[in-house]
RNA sequence: GCGGGUGUAGCUCAAUGGUAGAGCGUCGGCCUUCCAAGCCGAAUGUGAGGGUUCGAUUCCCUUCACCCGCUCCA
């Protein structure tokens, strides 16, 4: 029988129908969900898991253990090492505090009842203002040089004057934080037309909390890690002095992140638990700026080369008011997700330049990121605010004698944003014919075959004349080389459709001339062509054809 | 966290204050020699909790989840 490649327009990706496929073939589940489900958490199914294990091996086959440091790949400055980590979730909490993940991860917020705005509660300051027998606490949001102007444009909006009659206004007292005030019921907030509607400070957790010991308290409290990184840069040390490694050289780390994150949306892209794929890569700082450039093309070309090669994926160089002033440089790959208004990317990796900003806060304490250049950012007592480890974390050049702190390129990616990139670029459907020859609709993942969850399918024909025992024969040997499925129930035509939902590439069948000349076909999911082979040499074929698959 | 919307079978959708249906899918059987064929049969249920009621999937309350918009987003 003849078949014909697909036909017609690509299909509008629609989020409701891949997160309708996710569920149906067991991708994606909503965690706990016979309890209703859990607001930002997501198991992956048995096509899922296989899934994901594949993008995590790629990239740390990709990143790690096929990176050969002898040779510079194209477009690196200089060879360069690659080596592994797996730290710990929960770490010692001075590590977020040095990071910045606790203050920032930490605030006390206030909401406004009124205009539903949210405030970080330190960053309230107002001042006492009397008229007409009213006294009220006018507040704005943030300080700076206009504080006093932008008071005034307040309180006189609200007791409704002009500019000339400022003088009616009374002031009492400074301009003093929010915190001051104990009787909110005569406090306006920022953008309030009301007064008395913000709230009662809160806090607003962006860790994970848990206790180490079985003694809940806060001499115990300890986070989930919100990120892999530190991880790594605080094993730092530890990997110099146990592996040669020299500068520059990178260390990686696959692993489980937490973030409470306000609101988790769109599926699995924004949850509480996730995955990072990270590197932390370690070079001069003279040559940082070349490493930088590096990481993102070589990144970016990753995801192009495991088939997000559309016009969906772009990478986006961070604008100036976007980057810490200590960052030369952050770029994010980005993709057009098909649940993001039309135009609008999101992200699935970020490249960062983040100078000596880690490694000097871990030694020093933790830095204040808005001066420059840095400097250990001071408590009340003139004290550093979060305490560095006191560990020399600078590197010896023993060719040159020179000592410095090493400047750090960190390619972050997720693995679940990843993920859901692939299902959402795989997905496809297009026109196979039925066996009348009449064309239906079909639904097709498309993975690159090293992301398919099953490489390979094998189905007898039918069910008759000793063909299900050479099938059986056949994925027995398969089984011992890759993921594959066995199916011999129900027509072969609705085999191959399963097939096509789970994305596997290639579909071995024994039919009838099997049993005369010991060959088998090979159905490839996206041409549906056949392809006659040997038993014998299926598995040579298969692998030739999984390394470089017919464009 | 706020506002709006939605929750019925694995999926897409019906119906009803009084025994909850269909199509597709799934499973079993028969038949089938290459792309969701046919025939026979089967399983699976109103997100969860509470209230009103003789009786609630339907009305009310709470809660959970999802979608949209704010807010947040290392």
């Amino acid at each position: 029988m003849t078949t014909q490649a697909p036909q017609g327009a690509p299909a509008v990706k629609s989020m409701d129908k891949i997160v309708s496929l996710c569920r149906r073939r067991g991708f994606l589940f909503q965690s706990s969900e016979i309890y209703g489900g859990l607001n930002g958490f997501w198991d992956y199914g048995p096509l899922g898991v296989e899934l994901k294990r594949n993008i995590k091996q790629a990239w740390w086959h990709d990143m790690v253990t096929s990176h050969n440091e002898l040779v510079a790949p194209p477009g690196a400055p200089a060879p360069y090492a690659m080596v592994g980590l797996d730290t710990t979730i929960i770490m010692h909490p001075q590590v977020w505090k040095v990071s910045g993940h606790y203050d920032l991860f930490h605030d006390m917020m206030v909401d406004c009842r009124q205009t539903k705005r949210r405030y970080r509660y330190d960053q309230v300051v107002g001042r006492w203002v009397e008229c007409r027998g009213q006294r009220v606490f006018v507040t704005v949001d943030g300080e700076g040089p206009t504080v006093e102007q932008d008071l005034l444009q307040r309180a006189l909006k609200f007791f409704n004057l002009r500019s000339k009659q400022a003088d009616q206004l009374h002031w009492d007292g400074p301009v003093q934080p929010l915190s001051s005030v104990e009787d909110r019921s005569q406090v306006l907030g920022p953008d309030a037309k009301e007064l008395g509607t913000l709230t009662e400070p809160r806090e607003f957790n962006l860790m994970f909390k848990t206790y180490v010991g079985a003694l809940a308290g806060e001499d115990s409290a300890a986070f989930l890690r919100p990120e892999t990184a530190q991880g790594i840069f605080v094993n730092f040390k530890n990997v110099l002095d146990s592996t040669r490694v020299k500068i520059p050289f990178g260390i990686a780390q696959v692993g489980k992140s937490f973030r409470n994150e306000i609101t988790p949306r769109y599926f699995t892209f924004r949850s509480r638990e996730f995955e990072q794929m990270e590197i932390e890569f370690f070079c001069h700082p003279d040559q940082s700026q070349q490493w930088y450039q590096y990481w993102r093309n070589r990144r970016f070309q990753w995801y192009v080369s495991l088939g997000l090669a559309s016009e969906r994926l772009r990478l986006r160089e961070h604008g100036p008011e976007e980057l810490s002033h200590y960052s030369t440089g952050t770029a994010d790959i980005e993709y057009a997700f098909p649940f993001l208004p039309p135009g609008k990317f999101g992200e699935l990796e970020g490249i960062a330049h983040r100078g000596d900003f880690d490694l000097r806060s871990h030694m020093e304490g933790k830095l204040d990121p808005n001066t420059n250049p840095l400097q250990v950012e001071l408590g009340p007592d003139g004290k550093p605010r979060w305490r560095g480890s006191g560990k020399d974390l600078t590197y010896r050049d023993e060719t040159t004698g020179q000592r410095y702190v090493p400047h750090v390129v960190e390619p972050s990616a997720g693995a679940d944003r990843a993920a859901l990139a692939f299902l959402c670029e795989a997905y496809d459907e297009d026109q196979a014919p039925d066996d009348k020859g009449k064309l239906q609709s079909r639904t097709v993942m498309r993975f690159h075959p090293r992301l398919a969850p099953i490489k390979v399918a094998v189905f007898p024909l039918v069910k008759k004349e000793g063909m299900v025992e050479i099938a059986r024969d056949i994925y027995a040997q398969l089984k011992k080389h890759t993921t594959c499925f066995y199916d011999e129930k129900g027509a072969v035509g609705r085999r191959y459709r399963r097939q096509d939902e789970a994305g596997t590439p290639f579909c071995i069948t024994v039919d009838g001339q099997t049993l005369d000349d010991r060959t088998v076909t090979i159905r490839d999911r996206d041409t549906l062509k056949q392809y006659r082979v040997k038993i014998d040499q299926c598995w040579d074929e298969i692998q030739a054809r999984l390394q470089a698959p017919e464009p």
